[in-house]
DNA sequence: AATTTTATGTAACTTGTGTTACAGAACAAC
DNA sequence: GTTGTTCTGTAACACAAGTTACATAAAATT
């Protein structure tokens, strides 16, 4: 995904231009964290390639998924942060091979006057990042845990594109907020009911688990 | 609370002039709704005085509340949803006599344009209600009810100045998603341990239930 | 191949919360 | 005062999820 592609930034290249001076793009592989909780954010990061993954950490050291990034998005709460100066409250990971353009808040505070455009795309930003915060408060306010699961093994599918997913039932555990043993649990009794199919370190979704 | 009071429109009169002079006033009493759920939103609510309570409603009538909007904040979700021709997932409703400017978003456009002080107000305003959220998420994740009960009844007694609130237990299960008789077991287990003392309609926060 | 590490399966138990049901207390309406 | 309504207290139970403990299986390392 180039910048081009943003639709807000078709019209107005010179948006492009100036993201692609002033920022700094950087390059993180697998599981590398790009945003520490309790960092001080002095930059934007826009996804160019791969995706984050942006979990918010209790102090107690709990986490919990709250979103994922991807290419053409950008992380709205290090924007806000940044802008308020603020401090990080949230841990964003590369979540495969990732290109993060990081934007520099003078250039934003730029971007901000004079490009429409720019504010169009961050407001558009703002709304879906929110937009799914509402969505996780709902699903840990509401839903059973094997509904989280299958859910999130479903985002997962869908986002490889491919119906067999590979990840440990400690790492799903971990972004659900819950124990391993009790995603253990859960999956095998989704597979007795022919939603998946468990292997070491996969998941294959079946076709009754896609609705 | 009047508009010049708004921190970042002492410099810019401007902006508060082309806010009363499109905006519209209304006042509510406690309780009445302001924005549906599902409601479409076209224009941005500034609360003047009282405070208004914002809710997320699940499909199935389940409410859990995720925070209030003071006099001189306003209701970003509407404004985002707005910009993006959304409809609204939240419900809004008056807590206590409150007077609301709604402000067309014709005007938004206009400001967002030509007030850079009108942005960094958003702005300001859209990281709160952020943050407000992730510590929604981070105490429906985490904590046990008792402790968000005490956590909320510090808020209502912060909120009204006064160590007694006038709540039912009813409402206040509402607002954690969770049922009455699970308010009422907590509670008259915290008033057991001297942290509250309890009446029909009432809950007095005692030194102890401070900290 | 043998050993170690990592991932999964399973059982037994505890705990927190949700559910149902009902009784009594406080208050409001008549 | 009597009646009806709303709120609270309590008990008994159901259930989802967290916890501990250990066995087995798969992969990685030596």
């Amino acid at each position: 995904m180039e910048l081009q592609n943003i639709q807000e930034f078709k019209t107005a290249p010179s948006i492009i231009d100036k993201l692609l001076s002033t920022g700094l793009e950087k390059s993180f592989s697998n599981g590398e964290i790009i945003i520490n909780e309790n960092a001080f954010i002095n930059s934007i990061p826009i996804v160019k390639s791969g995706c984050i993954k942006v979990m918010r950490t209790d102090d107690d050291g709990k986490e919990i998924l709250l979103y994922y990034i991807k290419p053409g998005d950008c992380c709205i709460m290090g924007f806000l942060g940044s802008l308020n100066d603020q401090i990080s409250r949230i841990k964003a990971t590369a979540e495969g091979d990732t290109t993060v353009l990081f934007v520099p808040v003078t250039t934003v505070a730029i971007l901000n006057r004079e490009h429409p455009e720019w504010l169009d795309y961050i407001f558009r930003i703002y709304y879906k990042c929110y937009d799914n915060l509402l969505e996780v408060v709902n699903a840990i306010a509401f839903k059973k845990m094997d509904e989280r699961i299958l859910a999130s093994v479903r985002q997962k599918v869908e986002m490889a594109q491919n119906d067999t997913i590979f990840i440990t039932h400690e790492q799903l555990a971990i972004e659900l907020g819950t124990a391993r043993v009790v995603v253990s649990r859960l999956l095998k009794q989704m597979e007795d009911d022919g939603l998946v199919i468990l292997g070491r370190n996969k998941i294959k979704l079946l076709e009754k688990g896609l609705l």
